[in-house]
DNA sequence: ACCGCCGGATGACAAATGTCATGCGCACGG
DNA sequence: CCGTGCGCATGACATTTGTCATCCGGCGGT
């Protein structure tokens, strides 16, 4: 028995998405019965195509595919999931460990590591990057509170102190404690600092 | 005769690009004969290999796609060039044809595309999204001086003043009015405006 | 009941940033 | 040979941004 391994490829760049399939189909115990582009067409194509194992880009229009992760764990628990990313970012890691991830792979490590994952994470195991999972743990949790993620998030684009206010409902004096805030506990020396390295953990 | 098409694949993530190749390989007309993951092999890679036509990625650590094209087209003219890219800017396909690209790709366009590009520029051909050669030639040239851009990038990591000042030998009043001129010439508000803006339009 | 933290705000202050006028030397095109 | 634009610099100025002290109400623990 032992049917082909069911799969279904999120990721927006179709070239890639359709290479990745490209790839996988090499692989005679692996067929890939869906394919979707934007993060919030995953759980109802998991649930049309009865897949196994769902493949998930992280960044995707829609929903992030951690989002979709999180909600494909909560309706479909059976479902194995396995992250991919361009960024082997720590903070990636760890809030897809929390949306229920079974597997966390980056773009750049060898190809022959995907269909071994898929394999793995259906075999009940989970398959991670050990650097990276050190990095994660090194690192430690996001110190950023929402409402501070939330400013810095809006202040990444280079919108002036007035239009953050704004568009956040704030005052000025608001905005300015908390990126004041956000910039201390990430101890650097401005906004721009903030945002970069706060992207750089994933905490964005 | 017309033995298959040698194709060089450069593209600094692994699993895409190997799962580039896997997609290629379904073709029975092309033959990935080279794959190399940082810009400067990419001269040496096409020499060593016979190679017919050469894939680029432009974000490649060692030197860019583009940078790559250029010297392939000035050492090899004979072998035709197609640039593949994530981003979409406008900016990147004109540099990318003054390198001397005859096929500009982005990644979201569908895979099928990339096969017929190498077919079609080794039949002389040049392949490029009209929706983005309009783009290009609606935006205008990169208004930016040398040194403006030279400011603008080393500003991009959220340095502040004396930092630029210190790193490009300049005065502070210096990087201040280049600043200043890149952001009216970008009609922005800030400098965090203009990296983004710039980025976009593939001016950096 | 109390403490601590979060969200939210104000006001005052210092430092960084953006603007503008102005000046110099150099290169390049007409 | 003259104008124009670039690279580079100053100084003065207004605005924005970052810091800090302080305040309030609410909510979750202990």
């Amino acid at each position: 028995m032992s049917s082909t391994i069911k799969v279904l490829l999120a990721e927006d760049q179709s070239m890639v998405r359709e290479a990745l399939a490209a790839l996988l189909g090499l692989e005679d115990d692996i067929e890939v019965v869906a394919q979707v582009a934007r993060g919030d067409e995953v759980l109802a194509a998991v649930r049309a195509h009865d897949v196994d194992v769902a493949l998930l880009d992280i960044e995707m229009p829609g929903c992030t595919g951690i989002e979709a992760a999180a909600r494909v764990h909560r309706e479909l628990p059976s479902v194995k999931l396995v992250v991919l990313t361009t960024f082997g970012r720590p903070g990636y890691l760890r809030s897809a460990m929390e949306a229920g991830a079974d597997a966390f792979l980056v773009k750049d490590a060898p190809a022959a590591q995907l269909a071994e994952a898929v394999r793995k994470v259906l075999a009940g195991e989970r398959v991670i990057d050990p650097t990276l999972a050190a990095a994660a743990l090194a690192e430690g949790a996001n110190p950023l509170t929402d409402r501070e993620r939330e400013v810095l998030r809006a202040a990444a684009d280079g919108s002036t102190n007035a239009e953050l206010a704004a568009a956040l409902h704030l005052s000025q004096g608001t905005v300015r404690n908390y990126l004041s805030t956000a910039i201390q506990k990430l101890a650097v020396r401005n906004r721009a600092e903030a945002v970069r390295i706060a992207r750089e953990k994933g905490w964005l």
